[in-house]
RNA sequence: GGGCCGGUAGAUCAGCUGGAAGAUCGCCACCUUCGCAAGGUGGAGGCCUCGGGUUCAAAUCCCGACCGGUCCA
């Protein structure tokens, strides 16, 4: 792997190859006297206050330099790409400009877009994060200009050489540093799954650029081991440079750290505007409020999960910053500032600005809240427990998300210490790995077989083939059967698999299940086929076109979604059935029933609209170029070519499912439901076609009626006309506080409680159910209210023994319905006085506290009669059972057990 | 996707080893005061998220749903 770097251009230019004396790398330089390797910490930097280039560079003036540069020299230059990776499966974030063109252009899979290229391409890292602001050379966020080649066997376009000799070209010649300023450091370098000698470029001690040779991939078998993983030589040989635009930036201006180059304004409005000098806290913050700008400005939407939650961390993170340089700013201020710096390079954020600033607000207020929560658990906390232990620590952080660093800032306020250890978050993260992983999918093996045909792609509509069977095998009263061609869609994608049947002459069997193992389709089939017969197949057309309906409805609604809430908008997830869909996609907060409304309705548009849906097979990079990465909504797919689904002018997307050739076809879309699953996330039920939406509409129609006439015992209805009827049922379950397939029920319970009385007249069904509720809510606490009259009309029918009042109440009617409890409560408030109330379900005892009595042995006997049992406190029991035939019974001997019990005193 | 925590008065929470729903702040009225701050007295305000189960009895225990929070990947 060495040889590789054993350049002629070294050769030629008089370069030698040393060996670091502090760190033991190899490098090439041009001075004879150099003893260490260059970089850090090896050697500090020399360039603070000295800058190696011929004249100061701005960062726009310094990517400009580099990107015409290579241009000049026969690259064709690229756009950047989001710093959201969504082509990829592995990353969130788009790390490196290579980040771009893995996995399938390094692969070989997919041609590169271009050949050679060259782009700028904005990159953040999260892994150093603690050393940002600190280092003074560590970033967040940071542009990676490139120069790739991709050399095939067919095509060479340039390996080592070339390169390094662009590189000494466009730093010497370019920007004028000087050659003996730059050395050389072999090394190896992996990641993505690739891996290449590679030698990193260094100057005035800081690592401008690094060039990798990536001709290795990760492989199981692999002859290399690099890094505990295993490396076999890939069929492209991939230049892969990575030059630091910040830090040539810095090199050519020698300011003392790397955020003085970048952004000097808002580094100079934090210090002029915050109350406290705390460099690292400026610095970091200047950092990641520019990160902060780039992720939401490719539409992160900040959450709990994903690349979300890393865009919630760079903000809450921001915040703490904030607060610990006491500056009472919103934080929208200074990620405006960044856009503003920014607009003319990427003119994609300032156009992103009003959205950012309002994501940023919910999410500062969101941060808020937490902290004020967070306050008062750790001040209730200490104020119970003098010390806070590491678990209390792990507890507070891992279910509410409260950082040691505020426990302990919190307690330093109230004079406390806490101790915070040093391992906390492998501590934190060792509670995570004990939980189990998730049991895996059953499988089973398949032989060697020719990929099925797939007919349900070449025609979306097919409803029946004749094919042969390749491959059975029985598995209890079902068998597992491959076919050379085959029209039903296997399980996948968020649609559900076709069933239907199969013939082999008149025999029929059922295809229950389908579903795809590799290029294969695996039919679940019911019966018995045999290996080289002849089958007809046909599948339940029924359900498949509503499937259908689904499907490119999900399409609809994702773009109604987009178009109504935002560019943000991003599948994070679909599910069809035949009756309904649901559709999860990223928004920050929950949708309104004006948004559900306009989406609705666009939904509706598009289908009114009569939209031809094209179905395509391209290659990705053109698939890519033509739409972009807008075409990953439901993940992201293998292969040279994918399936796009084009509805024009509506939605784009890679989907392996299938779909109707015209919008027209959906009939309709109906929004059932919308939930917020997650922070960030929201989901929309809806029904397509029109005999759903039809169902639907008839079971809402039905359900209010019924209600309706239920209403009718108490009230009068002035109008029972609706336009909505699902709309005006979500409205009545809120009033009730249960969901709609429930209200039935609700409603006939509150009316049963209800005490008789006349009908009253109502606006409509609405108003009644709001006034049935009030009603309800005011009964139940008259229930609670005892009269005085009743107390006093109880005491004139008591018995006296000795100085003590007994009161006894033989049937429940005496107390009308007022709850028992209540009342025997009620009448002991007097003193010397014993209550004894038979309210129909059992019997309720109670005493004054004067009255020296232990209720509960009575009680118990009592509930024996009942087969039941009792008790209560000394002076308040209740008793009962199942058998209240004999509640009368059980009453006298508790009247006896009372009066048995007073006389003996 | 997985785990954990929570849902009680307008707000913050207590009660949760089952036995008539509580505190503090806020609100209303009155008292004290020239007025304010403060204090005193009294009062209004609770489907204890919803549903089911266990029990004589559930805010409390069990199961499920819904809502919110949070950590990890």
């Amino acid at each position: 792997m060495q040889a590789e770097l054993n350049l002629s251009f070294f050769k030629k230019n008089g370069y030698l190859r040393k060996q670091c004396k502090a760190c033991g790398s190899y490098f090439w330089t041009l001075d004879e006297k150099k003893e260490v390797c260059g970089d850090q910490p090896c050697t500090p930097f020399s360039f603070i206050g000295k800058p190696l280039t011929k004249k100061p560079f701005t960062l726009s003036e310094m990517r400009e330099t580099f990107l015409s540069f290579f241009e000049r020299h026969g690259h064709t230059r690229l756009k950047p790409y989001p710093v959201v990776a969504r082509w990829r499966k592995d990353i969130y974030l788009t790390i490196a400009s290579i980040a771009d063109f893995q996995p399938h252009v390094t692969s070989g899979l997919v041609p590169p877009p271009a050949n050679p290229l060259v782009i700028s391409q904005p990159s953040i890292r999260l892994n150093d994060l603690d050393e940002v602001g600190v280092s003074g050379r560590h970033l967040t966020v940071f542009e990676m200009m490139g120069h790739h080649a991709f050399n095939s066997e067919k095509k060479f376009i340039y390996w080592t050489e070339g390169t390094v000799s662009y590189c000494n070209d466009f730093l010497v010649k370019e920007l004028g540093v000087d050659q003996k300023e730059i050395t050389y450091k072999e090394s190896l370098w992996e990641g993505g799954g690739n891996a290449g000698p590679c030698l990193e470029v260094l100057a005035g001690g800081l690592e401008v650029a690094t060039l990798v040779f990536m001709s290795l991939e990760e492989k199981n078998d692999g002859e290399y081991l690099i890094e505990g993983k295993r490396y076999s030589p890939m069929p492209l040989k991939v230049v892969d440079t990575g030059y630091g635009l910040e830090r040539l930036t810095w090199v050519s201006q020698g300011t003392n750290t790397i955020y003085d180059v970048l952004y000097p304004e808002v580094i100079k409005w934090i210090t002029e505007n915050s109350r406290v000098e705390d460099k690292h806290a400026i610095y970091a913050l200047a950092d990641h409020t520019k990160c902060i700008a780039f992720m939401l400005g490719d539409g992160i939407v900040p959450s709990n999960v994903k690349e979300g939650y890393l865009a919630r961390l760079m903000i809450r993170r921001s915040l703490r910053f904030m607060e610990r340089l006491d500056l009472n700013e919103p934080l929208s201020t200074l990620v405006d500032m960044q856009i503003k710096n920014l607009s003319s390079d990427f003119p994609r954020l300032s156009k992103a600005r009003e959205h950012i600033d309002e994501v940023i607000s919910i999410e500062t207020k969101k941060y808020k809240e937490l902290v004020g929560r967070g306050k008062r658990l750790v001040r209730r906390f200490l104020k119970e427990n003098k010390r806070v232990g590491t678990e209390t620590l792990i507890e507070l952080y891992d279910t509410q998300g409260i950082h040691p660093d505020m426990v302990r800032q919190i307690a330093a306020e109230m004079g406390k210490k806490i101790v915070v250890p040093e391992n906390f978050d492998s501590l934190v993260a060792e509670r995570h790995s004990a939980e189990q992983e998730k049991k895996v999918k059953e499988t089973f093996s398949l032989p060697e077989l020719p990929p099925t045909r797939l007919l349900y792609y070449e025609d979306h509509y097919r409803k029946k083939c004749r094919a042969k069977v390749l491959w059975c095998e029985n598995k209890g009263e079902e068998s597992l059967v491959v076919l050379d061609e085959t029209v039903f869609y296997p399980e996948g994608g968020g649609q559900p698999s076709d069933i239907g049947l199969i013939k082999i002459n008149d025999v029929k069997m059922d295809v229950k299940h389908v579903e795809k193992q590799g290029d294969i389709v695996v039919h679940h089939v019911n019966g018995k086929p045999k290996k080289g017969e002849e089958v007809e197949c046909e599948i339940n057309w029924e359900r498949r076109y509503s499937l259908m309906k689904h499907h490119t409805g999900t399409h609809l609604i994702n773009s109604a979604c987009r178009n109504v809430l935002g560019e943000h908008v991003w599948q994070a997830g679909s599910q069809l059935d035949v009756d309904e869909a649901r559709f999860d996609f990223t928004h920050y907060k929950p949708l309104s029933q004006e948004d559900v409304k306009k989406i609705e309705g666009l939904a509706n548009d598009f289908i009114k609209k009569g939209v031809k849906v094209e179905k395509k097979v391209i290659d990705r990079s053109e698939a890519e170029k033509l739409y972009g990465m807008r075409l990953y909504q439901g993940g992201v797919p293998e292969g040279r070519k994918i399936r796009v689904l084009n509805i024009p002018g509506i939605d784009v997307e890679a989907c392996g499912g299938t779909h109707v050739d015209n919008t027209r076809e959906i009939e309709r879309i109906k929004i059932l439901k919308t939930e917020r699953i997650q922070d960030g996330v929201n989901r929309v039920i809806f029904a397509a076609g029109k005999r759903n939406v039809e169902d639907v509409e008839r079971r809402e129609e039905k359900l209010l009626h019924g209600l309706n006439q239920r209403l009718e015992n108490l009230f009068i209805i002035e109008n029972k006309e609706v336009s909505q009827p699902g709309m005006l049922l979500k409205e009545i379950a809120a009033i009730f506080s249960v969901p709609v397939d429930k209200l039935e029920n609700t409603i006939e319970k509150f009316l049963k409680d209800l005490p008789k009385k006349d009908r009253v007249s109502a606006k409509d069904t609405k108003d009644a159910c709001q006034m049935l509720f009030n009603m309800w809510k005011r009964a139940n606490k008259e229930k609670k209210k005892v009269p005085l009259d009743l107390i006093n009309s109880l005491k004139n029918n008591a018995q006296k023994v000795g100085s003590i009042t007994v009161i006894t109440v033989d049937n429940p009617d005496k107390i009308e319905s007022l709850d028992a409890v209540a009342v025997a409560g009620a009448a002991v408030k007097e003193n010397k006085t014993i209550v004894c109330v038979n309210d129909g379900k059992g019997v309720v005892m109670a005493a004054s506290d004067d009255v020296p009595i232990d209720l509960r042995p009575i009680a118990k006997k009592v509930g024996e009669i009942l087969d039941g049992g009792g008790g209560g406190k000394q002076r308040m029991v209740r008793a009962g059972g199942s058998n209240l035939d004999k509640l009368n019974e059980a009453f006298e001997e508790a009247k006896k057990l009372i009066l048995l019990n007073l006389q003996e005193q």
